[in-house]
RNA sequence: ACAGCAGGUCGUUCUAUCGCUCGCAAUUUUAUUGCGUGAGGAAAGUCCGGGCAACGCAGAGCACCGUGUUUCUUAACCGGAAGGUAUUCGCGAGGGUACAGUAUUGCAGAAGAAAAUAACCGCCCCGAAACUUGUUUUCGGGGUAAGGGUGAGAAGGCGGGGUAAGAGCCCACCGACGAGCCGGGCAACCGGUUCGGUCGUGCAACUCACGGGUUGAAAGACCAUGUAUAUCGGAUACGUAGGGCUGCUCGCCCGAUGCCGAGGGGUAGGUCGAUAGAACCAAUUGGCAACAAUUGGUCCAGAUAAAUGAUAGAAGUUUUGCUUAGGCAAAAUACAGAACCCGGCUUACAGACUUGCUGUUGUU
RNA sequence: GAUACGUUAGCUCAGUCGGUAGAGCAUUUGCCUUUUAAGCAAGGGGUCCCGAGUUCGAAUCUCGGACGUGUCA
C-alpha cells in the first residue's frame, strides 16, 4: 500500500452493529477536539482500517446540519487517510469519530482537526501494540 | 405607475480537481477501469385517508371513538370543488369562522328584586287603624311586567286603542316561528302570498344518521445458525385450570404449549418485502369547478451506522452605498435531506415568473 | 421509523367534567435573640409554553405551532 490513493469505498465503512457495539464497550477512546475519537483492534482480517462517523442527534437537530457535517469529516478523513495508513504494517483498527463541538465550521477547521486526530491515534495504536516494530 | 386580492408555475447555473450509492459491461480476481444513474415542494410535522402485511373474526345487544348544511368529486378521507344560511374582517377584489335534532332532564358563578310556574322598589284597587283630617302615614289583602344602578341574556319591537293601573288584552306596521298554496332550484334554500297571537337565551347530558376489528415494514416471508415452547421429576385430572373473540353481557370457540421444582442455550447476519405506480407528461373531449374519459408518449433514487459530496474559480438574482451615466464596492442567496408506497391536510420558505380581478393617482 | 406523554411563582408540584390561580421550599420585611440558625407574623413575586377558535367567561374544552421526556429491535 505504498502508492497513496483518496478512495473511501465501502468495505472502508464500519457497518457491522455488532462490531460498533463492541467497540463501545471495549474500546479505547480520546478526545482531539472537536473530535472523540474510540478505537479498538481490528480482529477480523480485512484489508483496511474501518471508519465511521458520528454526529449526536442531540446536538443538531436538523437533519440537514448532521449531514453535512458528517460529509465534511468524511471528506477529511478520506483526503488525510496517508497521516494514518502511510508505511504502516502494524495491527489494523476499526474507529469512529463522534464530532463533540456544538457548532458548525469551516471545512480547513475539520481538516486540521482530523490531521491531529489521526496522528493522536497512530502514536497510541502503535505504542500499545507491543508485539510489532515500527520502522 | 403604485398598492393589493385570488389561483398557478419555478425555486440558482457553469467549469476544474478529488470522491460516494446503485445498475450494466470489461479486465482480472475480489479489487480496479469505463459508461450510465442519483432528493423535495414541502422529502418535514405524523394530523387524516388508503394500498400492503400479520393476527383475529358463528352471531347479537350495549358501551366506546370519530364525523355531522346541500349537491358533486374520489380507491378512500376529519380532503377537495361549487353552492346555501348566519356571523365577522376589509373602501374593494375577496378572506375567516360556524352549521343534524331539542321531546325530556340538568346547569347558568359574581352582580341583580328576579336567571325561568319573575312582584324587591314602584304603579293601581279594596279594607282596617292612627292622628297632624288629606292627593297623609302605617298595617293587611289583592291586581299589575309600563319604569328601575345589574347582566352575555330580563319574557318580540314600535305606535294607537283599552284600563283602577296594566298587559298581544285588541288593532296597524315590522321581525321571528309554525302551517298551507304558487314560482325558481337536483338539493340545502330563496322569492311571493294566505292563515294562526304561536313568540326568552346559551351550553351540556341525551336523541338521530353514517362510519370504525387490532397492530404497523422494527409488519411479515425465505435462507443461514441452533437439540432450542430442549430435557428430567412432581402435583392436578377431561372439556377441568386457563385462554381467545377491541371493553362488558349473552353466546361461541380453543384447551396442557398450563402450574411447581431442577436444569440448559443462542444472538452474525443475508435475501425478498422495496420501487411500473389510484405513476408522470402532452393533446382532445365532457364539466362553472374539483375531477373524469380517450389517445399518444416516457421510465423517473432505492440507500440500510444509511449514497447524492468537498475544495477552488466564474456567472446569475436581490438589497444597500457611491456615481451625471456607464459602472464600482459590500452584503445576502431561503426553507430544508428520501428510509415501504400513494392521496390529502398543516407548518417552514431568499426570491423569480405568470393569469384574472380590485382600489388610488395621472394622461387621452 | 412507529408510538405515548409533559410544559403553571426562582425550584418541586397541586388545580384540568369552564366561574377571583394555590401549596411547600426559596426570597423580602418585622418580632424573638448579644448575633446567627430555628420559631412566629406579614408581604412581594405569574405572558398558566406560543397563536387562533368555541363560550358571557378558558390554566381547564377544540385546532395549529414550539420545546422537552419516555417506550418499542
Amino acid at each position: 500500500m505504498s502508492e497513496i490513493n483518496y478512495r473511501l469505498g465501502k468495505n472502508q465503512k464500519l457497518k457491522s452493529f455488532k462490531v460498533i457495539g463492541n467497540l463501545f464497550q471495549g474500546g479505547n477512546s480520546f478526545i482531539a477536539y472537536p473530535f472523540k475519537v474510540v478505537w479498538l483492534y481490528n480482529e477480523s482480517d480485512t484489508r483496511f482500517f474501518r471508519f465511521s462517523v458520528s454526529v449526536p442527534k442531540r446536538k443538531y437537530k436538523r437533519a440537514v446540519d448532521r449531514n453535512l457535517i458528517k460529509r465534511k469529516i468524511r471528506e477529511a478523513y478520506r483526503l488525510n487517510k496517508a497521516v494514518l495508513q502511510a508505511d504502516y504494517h502494524g495491527k489494523l483498527a476499526d474507529f469512529m469519530v463522534i464530532y463533540i463541538a456544538s457548532a458548525d465550521a469551516e471545512y480547513l477547521v475539520f481538516e486540521n482537526a482530523m490531521k491531529i486526530a489521526l496522528t493522536k491515534l497512530r502514536k497510541k495504536i502503535t505504542t500499545l501494540d507491543t508485539g510489532e516494530e515500527i520502522v
